[in-house]
DNA sequence: ACTTCGTCCTGTCCGC
DNA sequence: TGCGGACAGGACGAAG
């Protein structure tokens, strides 16, 4: 589901909402796997640790103890959510999947129906690079490093779509497939361009429209499609701002032709094609 | 080494 | 109204 802007405003939620720190006195998992097998063992030693802060890498939500960090994927239908836990008959919704109670009788409880999300356990902070999630992840596109250079280097190596290198969690972090056809859409490239054949202008274009794009969403709460809502129950409105995205056959607000759709690896995506001409195609 | 494709899972929506 | 099929915000890993 989430993508950079929606973890985003989790993160800030659940921040806001948590008034850390705060110490765990139970952590309970109610299955044994979510898109991987759960570690549940190495988990289960958080209980009597101390919760710090909450940060994000890419799409990753990263719940920092004292020591060690609960790391979240949260897959397309993943979300966590702050319960007081004042009244013991507090029921559970479907789909919860992990309760973390804390002393102070707040609870953080992970809801996921696809299960396609998924957590880990870091048991020392200082080796989170280590981490194989981690690892291999590229740069932040609103890290003030992350540039038309960076990316025209990268990108010169890549035979792929643009649209599917803008997507690649090694290239840039925290695209998906919602973003990525409104950056493009702005930045008048057409998805199916090959990143090694675009312009130093072009990169130009996608890394401030990137920039831009997910700023704005960031501020409006992000998108709120079917059952994505920010951690306290409410709704995002960068979805009110979709260009193309989602609207196949209407018509463009720049030229008013009608917006295109297809699936580019396996992807929905949408552009204009007067908007985003396509100069870059390989034949 | 690179890129593409199938796969994991449930819920919702649309057409018949 | 019920049912089947298509589709959904992601990313790994096998296969080419």
């Amino acid at each position: 589901m989430p993508e950079l802007p929606e973890v985003e405003n989790i993160k800030r939620t659940l921040f806001r909402d948590l008034s850390l720190p705060q110490k765990v006195d139970s952590i309970v998992f109610l299955r044994k796997d979510l898109r991987f097998p759960i570690p549940i063992k190495s988990l289960k030693n958080l209980k009597g640790k101390i919760l710090i802060d909450i940060n994000r890498r890419g799409k990753y939500l990263l719940f920092q103890f004292t020591k060690e960090i609960l790391l979240s994927h949260l897959g397309m239908s993943g979300y966590w959510r702050v319960e007081h836990n004042h009244f013991r008959d507090k029921k559970l919704l479907k789909h919860d999947h992990v309760i973390i109670s804390f002393n102070s009788s707040l609870q953080l409880i992970y809801n996921d129906p696809r299960r396609f999300g998924f957590i880990d356990f870091i048991p020392q902070s200082d080796s989170i690079n280590l981490n194989p999630f981690i690892a291999k992840l590229g740069m932040e596109p609103l890290d003030e490093f992350m540039d038309e250079n960076y990316l025209n280097k990268l990108g010169k190596l890549s035979h792929k779509n643009i649209k599917t290198f803008i997507m690649d969690q090694h290239n840039l972090v925290g695209i998906g497939n919602i973003y990525a056809s409104e950056i493009l859409f702005e930045s008048g490239v057409h998805p199916s361009a090959i990143a090694s054949q675009l312009s130093i202008s072009d990169w130009e274009r996608i890394t401030r429209e990137t920039k831009k794009i997910l700023h704005k969403a960031i501020k409006l709460g992000g998108s709120t499609i079917k059952d994505y809502k920010k951690s306290d129950g409410t709704s995002g409105s960068f979805q009110n701002f979709f260009k193309v995205y989602n609207r196949a056959n209407q018509n463009c607000d720049s030229c008013g032709n009608k917006i295109c759709h297809s699936i580019i690896q396996s992807r929905s995506t949408y552009w204009c094609e007067h908007c985003q001409p396509i100069k870059h195609l390989k034949m």
